[in-house]
DNA sequence: ATAGGGTTAG
């Protein structure tokens, strides 16, 4: 053995056997040589030590770039452990690769071996190693690689502030940025992305908002008031505060858009309860503009503004314009569309847009999901979920949101409560508060108010308001005070500003005729200057979107939609409706209080449909709060005399009312 | 010298 020069050669005059652990080049030689080809040269070049070694090293630079490229990761490492000389460039390669395969354990070894190369203090090499740990969310080792940098450039410091705000690490990304200042390293305009980024990603709230405010101080200060990059991101941010009204002064003020600034105004509008203001954008956006064309972005929120007002003409047009211009072949756009069919209240449209994808992401499962759900068809939903693990898709935690919200509205305790077990069981998903307030809903409403509460005492985390409104409300439809004053209590200290908790509190204590108590409750309500949000009614009619409020005096068709209403209800008492008066607390004669039910927003949308539709067609209406008793027992009285189907979609689910009954089966 | 940013479905 000693005899011969080098192992490749072994290989070659002694062919048989193991071959043993293959250092990185044998194989290629061990091709080549057998097949008797241009062995010597490449071989002798290698294995000869007398040969100048940086030759062989930049040799070896390109043989890792090229196997980097072609995604060949782990002979691309083999490659470097055999490398006498690494460069930069080397490991700027494998970093980058060791990023995009997902790969941490590697990343970690090419981590490693540039340390013990010299390279522990290069910037450059920080700044990529930030971003690896970033992508492969691995949030402590890009810290740490930040921390043993002494030369922060900027990039160093915006590539851990993008790390952190997309690791929702918000307060510490204000914090470093505070730190930045103090040693005097001015910012770009990258650092302002990042940082405005990391307010809205943190549980701060209003402390972060006033940071943002700050941070917009000092861009205009620092001259960025006409960027359009940092100038959108401002308006993203008061978006996601839920400050329309200082986005839309940014957005107004922005010297240049582009299609991402209005997309970033429109989604603020859809994302904050006005979909009207949504829908008037995006028209002016079309109108005003030649040279911008919306994209995939801008017509998801459309689609979500449509949704959001039952706006089933509006949404079939934008499907039209989606298909003229191609986008309907990416996959948010099209979940977006079956969500906004299921939300018209056309299911069967939103089924087969689903069906004509070629492929789905959990997204699109979960629209379909949440689209039979809110129509209260739950074993659909549960079978549809369970379609989406057979066909290789694990839920996500909002499949469980979207599964258990239709468990609850179809009444399904044990479906639900089974589950809600596999989702920690099976699928390794922790309960957020959403998931346990879907479980107090659903056992609650089906009067299992003991085991609702149980639910609430057991919980590893703690419950929000959410948990604790969702057994309010279950209190409020089985009347259970004592319950009810519990949770209240909870919910004053938690949310002491929501009018929507005393009015509940008051209507529980009215439906038990305890009407000291109901004046206290207003008392308490009117001592906050609190105001309960107005109920409000939409439909289109011809593409035009109407908006009803309750008692809506200003309402120019008042006279005309109260005569019908007026008429309809008295056949209705003659076939034994009672008005429910008793659900209105003021304290009024039952003549006016008659006038005050007769007055809900729900059913002047209602008369107003019916007298601005074609006899037969279906009324869509949506409302923003859930409907109530009376308005539910009048429209199933107006659909048996009319004979038109009514579709009521309120905050929580969709009310089908046909033939005097409702889909719900007042199971609500 | 080199490097990277904004809007997105339930």
């Amino acid at each position: 053995m000693s005899a011969f020069p080098s192992p490749q050669a072994v290989q070659l005059s002694s062919p048989p056997p193991p071959p043993p652990p293959p250092p990185p080049f044998s194989k290629h030689l061990k091709c080549t040589a057998a097949r008797g080809s241009c062995r010597p040269p490449l071989c002798s070049l290698i294995s000869n030590p007398a040969i100048s070694t940086s030759t062989a090293a930049v040799d070896k630079n390109h043989v890792i770039q090229r196997l980097c490229e072609k995604g060949e990761l782990k002979r691309a490492l083999r490659v470097l452990s055999q490398e006498p000389d690494p460069t930069q460039r080397t490991y700027e390669l494998l970093i980058l690769s060791c990023a995009r395969q997902n790969s941490l354990c590697d990343g970690l070894c090419v981590h490693r071996h540039l340390l013990e190369n010299g390279f522990d203090q290069d910037p450059f090499l920080a700044t990529k190693l930030i971003n690896m740990y970033s992508e492969l969310d691995d949030i402590v080792n890009a810290r740490k690689v930040f921390d043993e940098i002494h030369e922060r450039t900027i990039y160093v410091w915006n590539a851990l502030f993008r790390a952190l705000a997309l690791a929702d690490h918000g307060p510490e990304v204000i914090d470093l940025y505070r730190r930045m200042n103090q040693v005097g390293i001015p910012s770009d305009r990258f650092t302002y992305s990042y940082v405005l980024k990391a307010c809205v990603v943190s549980e701060g709230g209003l402390l972060l908002l006033k940071k943002g405010r700050e941070i917009h101080a000092h861009i205009l200060r620092h001259g960025y008031g006409g960027h359009v990059h940092i100038m959108t991101t401002l308006v993203d941010m008061y978006a996601r505060f839920g400050c329309v009204k200082c986005a839309g002064i940014v957005f107004g003020e922005m010297p240049e858009k582009n299609v991402v600034s209005w997309s970033a105004m429109i989604a603020c509008y859809a994302k904050n309860g006005m979909p009207c203001e949504a829908l008037e954008l995006f028209r002016k956006m079309m109108l005003e503009t030649h040279d911008l064309l919306p994209n995939s972005v801008t017509m998801v929120s459309v689609l979500q503004a449509c949704a959001a007002l039952a706006a089933l003409e509006q949404g079939r047009l934008i499907h039209g314009y989606v298909l003229r211009r191609g986008l309907d072949l990416i996959l948010p756009v099209i979940s977006a569309l079956v969500t906004m069919y299921a939300r018209c209240g056309k299911l069967d449209r939103a089924q087969q847009v689903f069906d004509k994808m070629d492929e789905r992401d959990v997204v699109s499962w979960n629209s379909l999901i949440s689209g039979y759900g809110v129509h209260g068809f739950g074993e659909k939903a549960i079978q549809v979920f369970k379609e989406m693990i057979i066909s290789g898709i694990s839920p996500s935690p909002i499949s469980f949101i979207s599964v258990l919200g239709a468990c609850c509205h179809a009444g399904l305790v044990e479906d639900g409560k089974k589950l809600f077990d596999s989702m920690v069981r099976e699928h390794r998903i922790f309960p957020s508060v959403e998931h346990y307030a879907s479980m107090v809903d659903l056992l609650g409403r089906a009067n299992r108010l003991d085991e609702a509460a149980k639910i609430i005492e057991e919980m590893r985390i703690e419950p929000g308001p959410k948990v604790w409104g969702s057994l309010l409300g279950s209190c409020r439809i089985h009347c259970n005070v004592e319950l009810a004053e519990r949770a209240s209590a909870r919910l004053f200290e938690l949310e002491p500003m929501n009018a929507g908790n005393y009015v509940l509190l008051a209507d529980i204590y009215a439906e038990a005729q305890m009407w000291d108590e109901v004046r206290r409750v207003k008392k308490l309500l009117e001592a906050r200057r609190l105001q309960k949000v107005p109920g409000r009614s939409w439909i289109e009619v011809k593409r035009k979107i109407h908006s009803f409020a309750s008692v809506d005096e200003l309402n120019p068709h008042i006279e005309q939609l109260h005569a019908l209403l007026l008429k309809l209800s008295m056949e209705m008492k003659e076939d034994g409706y009672v008005p429910q008066t008793k659900i209105v607390h003021y304290d009024l004669d039952l003549e006016e209080k008659e006038r005050i039910l007769l007055g809900h927003s729900e059913k002047l949308a209602v008369a107003f449909g019916l007298i601005n539709s074609a006899e037969g067609e279906t009324i869509r209406i949506t409302k923003n709060l859930r409907l109530c008793e009376d308005c539910h027992s009048v429209t199933k009285f107006i659909s048996k005399y009319t004979k038109r189907e009514i579709l009521v979609r309120d905050v929580n689910r969709f009310h089908c009312f046909k033939d005097g009954v409702c889909s719900c089966r007042d199971y609500w």
